[in-house]
DNA sequence: TAAAATTTGTACGTATGTATC
DNA sequence: CGATACATACGTACAAATTTT
């Protein structure tokens, strides 16, 4: 009788979680989606570790990690706790949920957003709440301020790291107002894995202003609720981030016109169909 | 001095996993995806171990997961090993790295399977290789088969459960043919999700030929590589589930015709919108 | 018939991290 | 906040089973 072989095909890692790293995790998509902002209090550690579900020494455990990486501060006494220091994550904390994929191929998600966001924000615009486009005219403030502070001088570190923030924020409220708990979290992992672009790219970016007429274009388009201008108003704002991230890494995304070549194609085949 | 106030924000409790349950998933999805078939036998443990870069009594852990969940059987000596008895993975093994969504809303997903899926299998009908092809054929054919054997009878639960591995493992197909990690990953999400759904659903199918019929015509149509050809296969077999699972529920989904009558709007508007 | 090779099965010591008090 | 107890995963080593040579 032959041998049954084994199958050919090859297994990638596991990465594995500790609770207290899902914790810091969880600490932080707060901390971005502008939920605390800067200055701010935590709830308590009794509190924290009884809404996350885990003891209190692991709460201690990923505290200590946000310290570390310089996101919270912690005071003693009565009027002390857990205070936000800063809302731009480093990347170490940013990598946990989301194995399997190599750093290197930020084409997958640049085109995977590229597909997806577009219609996201045509949900959003159905369904956003009062308070969603409160949490959107936020991130576009951010931004119009940052932006105002370094008018005419070239941009710091700190400057960039807070476009980012704006960024991510305006994209996180964008999901949010779909309303649909599948689309934040699919968008949730998108937005860690460009977060590093983001960064880089921000500061190749020849005008820093381009990057908040995007966002309050997005906007007023998401506010207007016209498809065809949030589609418009999206695709300039992926389209910016791309170009930077180009020059920031020196070369171009590869799927990038194909994708783009495609949707066009798309949209001008899809009346012309039927008639051949 | 005023008290600083916590945050009202509230978090979710954490959801831990263990490492031998992400193994034991990480195996589930090859076998989900047609990868390894019935009959076929993994790699040995040695070989596995190294492969998900874990211990091999971690390995073993997460094996005797899948046996007591009927999905592999185990047989010791030179020809022994590990080997697949069931391609219908049980609801228990799929719900670890996904937490936070509630089961109840089902809607959430069907409505980001409408916004994602015509998209992912337009980009598969640009990049999709030979292999992905075969793929997919091997899925329409599992279909046809079941659906044959089952012409004139009532379907019984192990037909049911084909014909969801068939849906499944052509959706899957479809995903990697994008030739795109983050978007074969956001559609895993997606359908670990719906499976639960899709085995409620077939059986009050009148006829589960028409589930056949839509899988072969997105076939076609994704051969065919034109846009508006695949938008209306994805749109049919995404509406036959949706349908089925209705009638299953007893109730309509909150958000299917919203979302319809906006693409359609979306549609029309596009090409004209310049002209104006 | 017997020995060798391959693969699963079992056991122990260590280390790390979590939970309880 | 600290200390102790417990659970879990790892690495290694060896034993048992079965087929091939």
């Amino acid at each position: 009788m032959t041998r049954i072989q084994p199958t050919r095909f090859v297994f990638q890692p596991v990465q594995l979680v500790r609770p207290c790293e899902v914790v810091a995790y969880r600490i932080t998509e707060a901390i971005r989606a502008g939920d605390v902002k800067v200055g701010e209090r935590l709830p308590s550690e009794q509190s924290l570790s009884v809404q996350l579900g885990v003891s209190r020494p692991t709460l201690r455990e990923a505290v200590k990690l946000l310290v570390h990486a310089g996101v919270v501060q912690v005071l003693p006494g009565s009027s002390g706790g857990i205070f936000v220091t800063s809302e731009s994550i480093p990347p170490e904390l940013c990598g946990f949920p989301l194995p399997d994929l190599p750093l290197e191929d930020i084409d997958s998600v640049m085109e995977a957003r590229r597909l997806f966001e577009p219609h996201v924000a045509r949900l959003a615009a159905i369904y956003a709440t009062p308070a969603d486009f409160e949490r959107m005219r936020d991130a576009v403030r951010l931004s119009t301020e940052t932006c105002a502070k370094f008018k005419n001088k070239k941009i710091s570190d700190d400057g960039a790291q807070r476009m980012t923030i704006a960024s991510t924020r305006f994209n996180i409220a964008v999901a949010r107002a779909t309303q649909n708990s599948m689309v934040v979290q699919m968008m949730e992992v998108m937005l860690r894995r460009m977060e590093v672009v983001r960064t880089l790219a921000v500061r190749q970016l020849p005008d820093i202003s381009q990057s908040t007429k995007t966002l309050s274009d997005s906007l007023r388009a998401i506010e207007s609720g016209d498809p065809a201008q949030i589609d418009a108003a999206t695709a300039a704002r992926i389209g910016l981030l791309e170009s930077a991230w180009e020059m920031a890494a020196g070369k171009r995304l590869r799927r990038r016109s194909i994708l783009q070549a495609s949707a066009v194609a798309a949209g001008s085949k899809k009346t012309s169909a039927k008639t051949t």
